[in-house]
Formats: structure tokens, C-alpha cells, sequence
RNA sequence: GCGCCCGUAGCUCAGCUGGAUAGAGCGUCGGACUUCGAAUCCGCAGGCCGCAGGUUCGAAUCCUGCCGGGCGCACCA
């Protein structure tokens, strides 16, 4: 199921267990005296001259060691036995760098190792089967999901693609904020509505929601019961009203979620904990546990104890829970539920709301660590150069689906995700529906229908993709050919470290990277050339390039288009 | 006032958990379509990495203090 390290180590693995070789083979010999193994790392240069890898192994050993850097360079280099032949040549550079050239045939593995994982190819077994529960987008079931939202829900949603992608067992959930006052606000707002559409005066609630959108409910629960509540006071249908428009608008994010192609494993009711109970056990058990308190006549939360500022209530004085009660009980639902590893990912202004809730999962008995919460920034629209104003207030904002009919949803999720999540957001509307090098996604996509139009006009000549046996890779002695394979070799240890930080916007730019290569190249020499074999070679080599570019994009969750 | 995040090219942003000469796109200017898709490519210019200290062989990256911006600091959700 997973690539890599069965058959074929990584280039980064093998040089470091050269490395470790020459280390012990150099303290067998007294060169070294390794008091304490250190740890090898390697990474890639940034300028070409430096080689395909390097170490700075003999800097960090310098203090311990009380050498020179560049003296224990020389010992090490000479303690390398190169058994797999990978190594082409070895510089010490600078203070005392040791710089590693790769052998084309090392590079070149690369690509039979893509040709026979496809798109396994990058994907690693990091997680080993954990279990790990993805919570994103969450919003209330109150209105349209916004363009904020629908940041959360790509960068999310292709986060738990990545994390899957690495070998965790990644279950994505939506939390439905669906108790308290927000509900009943938005029943007070379409009971008003639904007197108005029949006739009757009433007044619309103070910070009522002001959308179009409750009408159409209104209308809607017109159809479904008729005039029955004319004139009934609101607390008498109160019910009625809640869950109607409750069920109304779930369904709306449904569909919207659906057409932006995001879909949970599962949709958790705020609600269900307050009526199962849940609520009143988790405090029990904080009780028990130590971390809850009454005084003046409210119950708390010592977060303290976990270096929260402050401690907080949890059961109001008039006996009503906080948010934070139904925060306690969901998160020790999560918990019990058996997940080792907990992600968030909320709007950035709810980061206050961090310490309490890793307090929350401490006074459970987890580790702090465990719970991982994403802060996604706002977004702010722009068009023809100004920011698109929004009121939420006013029910006058650009919802998600606003933006999906306008710049399609491929533009869309990519575009949310050509910035660190924490990062502030400029979505410039009109650039994300040019087709131009300045709009990211068709760069990326254009590259892959240009290689989907190469392979059509290959076999349209006849010329069938080569199969690994039968190409000569020695024929891809271009520089262009050479940085192409390099980046494609690079791509295992990009999703690592893009999972391992929980970072997939990483995969947008090493796109960018790659089919900027790919253009270059494109450019610059015909692939279907009149040399057979280089033909063949050329095909084998953009094969990989597509399997490569489409394997990403999938954990964007955007389509690879064949023509566009 | 306290806490969190952010200050990198004219603009929008990367910078891989401390590495070598700080990168990309856009924008400006100039160039490339009889040949596999010009939704593309090539070139030029552009920088006290907010400021000042500190840690060390080495700092855009880590620490401290300022300055500037955003967001939080409820017995709201």
C-alpha cells in the first residue's frame, strides 16, 4: 500500500546510513570520539554548486568533538564506503559543509520508482494506521457558509487528504453549533418572517438574522405546515421553528460543501451532548478529577492548572451552561473515541479560546500535544482592486457558493490554499477567473492538459508511452530533463514535511515549482522528437510528471483536467 | 493594560524547525507562435529580511526590548 521504503530507500535515507557508517567506522579507528550519536541531517542546497545534498554533520560536531569543522569533514569523508554506488563525488565546502553529487543513475531510479508506485509514489506510511480526527469548518447552522468558511473547509479538506496520504486513519467531522442562543435566535428570525409573508405585523428580533435566505424558509415552512402558527407566540412553536430552520440550513451547507467536493465522515450535534447528558457527566468527571469548582454560586474550570490565564465558569450562576460546558463535553467525547491526535481548525479569532481547551484535554488525562488546533485567517474578497465590503449584520456578505458560481470551485479551493492558513488572504475575484500565468491554478492545470495533449499526439503518431524496460533513460542529459527529475524526486520528502506541519499549502507551491520546470522545458526541446529512442525517454519522463502533478492536486482535492 | 499572530523586492507572498550568494509570482521594460496547446516561455531591474541588542562557528529563522498592523481578553456563542 505504501511506497518508498520497501523496495527503495529514499535517497535522504540511504546517504544516511552511509553516513552513520563512516561515523562509527571513524570512532573504531579513534578519529572521533562520539560521546553522544549525533544526529544526522542532510538537506537540499540551495545553490546547484552545492551539490544534491548536504550535511553540516561536522559543524555541530566541532564543539563536542574540539576539532575543526573542516578537520573532521576530512575523517568523515574518509570513512565512506559508498556500497550502493550512489555517490559521485564528495566536497567539503565552506566552514565545513560536506556536499554529496548523486550519480544519474540514482536520480534516475526516480522515475522507475514512479512508473511502478504511480500514484502511490510520495506517499509514506508516517502514521502507521493512527487514528486522527479532522474537525473543520463547524459553522452555524444560522446562514450560508461564507467565504471564510470555505477556507476553512479546503484547507482542511486537504489536510486530512495529506494526512491520509501519510498513513493516518483521518476521520473528518462537523461539529453542529446547534445549541444555545444562536438557534433561537435564527427561530425568532423566521417566526417574524413567517408572520410578515402572511399578513401580520411582527418585529423583527433585535439582532435577528436580516438574509433574504430566512424568507425562503419562512416560505418554506409555510408549504410544509400552512398557516398554523399565524399569531401563535413564538414561544409556543418555538420548536417547531428551531428545527425546521435548523434542518433547512444543514441541508443548504450540505450542498454547498458538496459542490466545493468536501464531504465528512460525520456531523456532530452540539445538541446531542446537551440531551444525552454528556454535558452533566464530563463535569461530574472534572470533578472528580479535580479540575472543576464551585464559587460565587458558578462552576469552573481551574484551566489554570494548565496555564490558561484564567480560570472559567462552566455552569452559569442561573444554572445555564457556557459554551464552554458543551466545548468540555465534545472534546472528551472526541477523546473517547479513541483518537490520539486531535485537529482543530478554527477561525483565526477564536485563538484566545486555545489554553481552555488544551486545558479541557489535560484535565482528561491527555497530553497537551494531542490536541492541535489550526488557526485559518480571514479572507477578504477584492474586486477590480477593492475589497468586496461585507455586513454580516445586514445579511450582506458573498457567500461560499457565491464565489464557487463565480470562479469555479478548482480556482477557488486552490487559490485558499496559496497561503499559509495563518496568513491574511487577498481573494482577488478577477484574477482567479483569469486564465493567465498570474492565476495559480490554471498554471498548474495547464501543465497537466499540456501533457495529457502530448501523450494524445504522441498516439496519434503511433508512439505508445514506453514501458520502464524498453527507454534508455541515459538520453534525459538535459539540464531542463535534470531539474525536472530532481523536483520529482523531491516530492516524497515535500508531503512529509508538509504533514508533518501540517502545512498542505506547501503542496501548492512545489506545484507551481514543478510546472514551472515543466513549461521551461517544454520550451526549450520537442518531446516527440524524429530520435526514437529520445522520444520514447522524453515520453517516460513526462509520465511521471503527470502522475506526479495529478497525485498532488488530488490531496488539493482539484481536478487534473485532460484538455481545457 | 495583558495574551496570540504578523512586519521579507513597488504589490501579493514563500523561505523546508539555525546553514553557504534571501526566492517566486504579479507589476514595469524588452524579446519569443509555419513545428507536440503562447492559458506558455526567455531576459532586465528591484532588498539595512520593521528597529536595536543577545545566544554561536553561522540568525530572515531562536531569545529579550521597542516600533507598526491584525485579532483576542464574558457567568456571549
Amino acid at each position: 500500500m505504501f511506497g518508498g521504503d520497501a523496495e527503495l530507500l529514499s535517497m535522504k535515507q540511504t546517504l544516511t546510513e552511509i553516513l552513520l557508517d563512516a561515523l562509527s567506522r571513524a570512532k573504531e579507528k579513534g578519529e572521533l570520539k562520539l560521546a553522544q550519536q549525533p544526529a544526522v541531517t542532510l538537506e537540499t542546497p540551495k545553490t546547484k554548486g552545492h551539490g544534491d545534498l548536504a550535511t553540516t554533520l561536522a559543524l555541530t560536531l566541532a564543539k563536542p568533538e574540539a576539532q575543526a569543522p573542516r578537520r573532521i569533514a576530512e575523517i568523515i569523508v574518509a570513512n565512506i564506503q559508498d556500497r550502493g554506488s550512489v555517490i559521485e563525488k564528495t566536497e567539503i565546502a565552506g566552514p565545513g559543509f560536506i556536499n554529496f553529487f548523486l550519480t544519474q543513475d540514482r536520480w534516475k531510479q526516480t522515475l522507475f520508482e514512479i512508473d511502478a508506485e504511480g500514484f502511490q509514489y510520495g506517499l509514506l506510511n508516517l502514521g502507521k494506521g493512527e487514528r486522527v480526527l479532522l474537525e473543520y469548518v463547524s459553522a452555524n447552522p444560522t446562514g450560508p457558509l461564507h467565504v471564510g468558511h470555505g477556507r476553512g473547509a479546503a484547507v482542511g479538506d486537504a489536510l486530512a487528504n495529506l494526512l491520509a496520504a501519510v498513513g493516518y486513519d483521518v476521520v473528518r467531522e462537523f461539529y453542529i453549533n446547534d445549541a444555545g442562543r444562536q438557534i433561537k435566535l435564527l427561530a425568532r428570525s423566521i417566526h417574524a418572517r413567517y408572520q410578515q409573508a402572511l399578513g401580520n405585523e411582527a418585529p423583527f428580533p433585535e439582532d435577528g438574522y436580516h438574509g433574504a435566505y430566512i424568507e425562503e424558509i419562512a416560505r418554506g415552512l409555510i408549504r410544509a405546515d400552512g398557516e398554523h402558527y399565524v399569531r401563535v407566540p413564538f414561544e409556543q412553536c418555538e420548536a417547531r421553528f428551531a428545527a425546521f430552520g435548523r434542518e433547512a440550513m444543514l441541508a443548504e451547507i450540505r450542498a454547498d460543501l458538496e459542490a466545493f467536493g468536501v464531504r465528512f465522515d460525520h456531523w456532530f450535534s452540539e445538541a446531542s451532548l446537551l440531551d444525552g447528558g454528556a454535558v452533566q457527566q464530563s463535569i461530574d468527571e472534572l470533578k472528580q478529577r479535580g479540575f472543576a469548582y464551585e464559587h460565587d454560586g458558578a462552576l469552573w474550570l481551574k484551566s489554570t492548572a494548565f496555564g490558561d490565564d484564567k480560570d472559567r465558569v462552566v455552569v452559569k450562576q442561573d444554572g445555564t451552561y457556557t459554551y464552554l460546558a458543551t466545548d468540555i463535553a465534545y472534546h472528551r467525547n472526541k477523546l473517547g473515541r479513541g483518537f490520539a491526535t486531535l485537529v482543530n481548525i478554527w477561525g483565526a479569532d477564536h485563538h484566545g479560546y486555545i489554553p481552555r481547551v488544551q486545558a479541557v484535554i489535560q484535565a482528561f488525562g491527555h497530553p497537551k500535544d494531542s490536541l492541535h488546533v489550526l488557526l485559518v485567517q480571514l479572507v477578504t474578497l477584492m474586486r477590480h482592486g477593492q475589497p468586496v465590503p461585507m455586513s454580516k449584520r445586514a445579511g450582506d456578505f458573498v457567500t461560499l457558493r457565491d464565489v464557487m458560481d463565480d470562479v469555479g470551485r478548482d480556482a477557488a479551493r486552490y487559490i485558499f490554499l496559496t497561503r499559509r492558513s495563518d496568513s491574511h488572504l487577498d481573494f482577488d475575484l478577477d484574477v482567479a477567473k483569469e486564465q493567465s500565468r498570474e492565476n495559480p491554478v490554471y498554471y498548474v492545470q495547464y501543465a497537466h492538459a499540456r501533457l495529457s495533449s502530448i501523450f494524445r499526439e504522441a498516439e496519434t503518431r503511433g508512439i505508445a508511452v514506453p514501458a520502464s524496460a524498453e527507454v534508455d533513460l541515459a538520453l534525459l542529459d538535459t539540464e531542463e530533463e535534470q531539474n525536472i527529475i530532481k523536483s520529482l524526486a523531491r516530492y516524497p520528502e515535500m508531503i512529509e514535511e508538509a504533514a508533518l506541519a501540517y502545512e498542505p499549502h506547501r503542496i501548492t507551491f512545489y506545484l507551481q515549482d514543478l510546472a514551472g520546470l515543466l513549461h521551461n522545458y517544454y520550451f526549450k526541446h520537442r518531446i516527440i522528437a524524429d530520435d526514437r529512442a529520445r522520444t520514447m525517454a522524453r515520453l517516460f519522463l513526462m509520465k511521471q510528471v503527470k502522475t506526479v502533478i495529478r497525485g498532488a492536486l488530488g490531496i488539493l482535492g482539484v481536478n487534473a483536467p485532460e484538455k481545457m
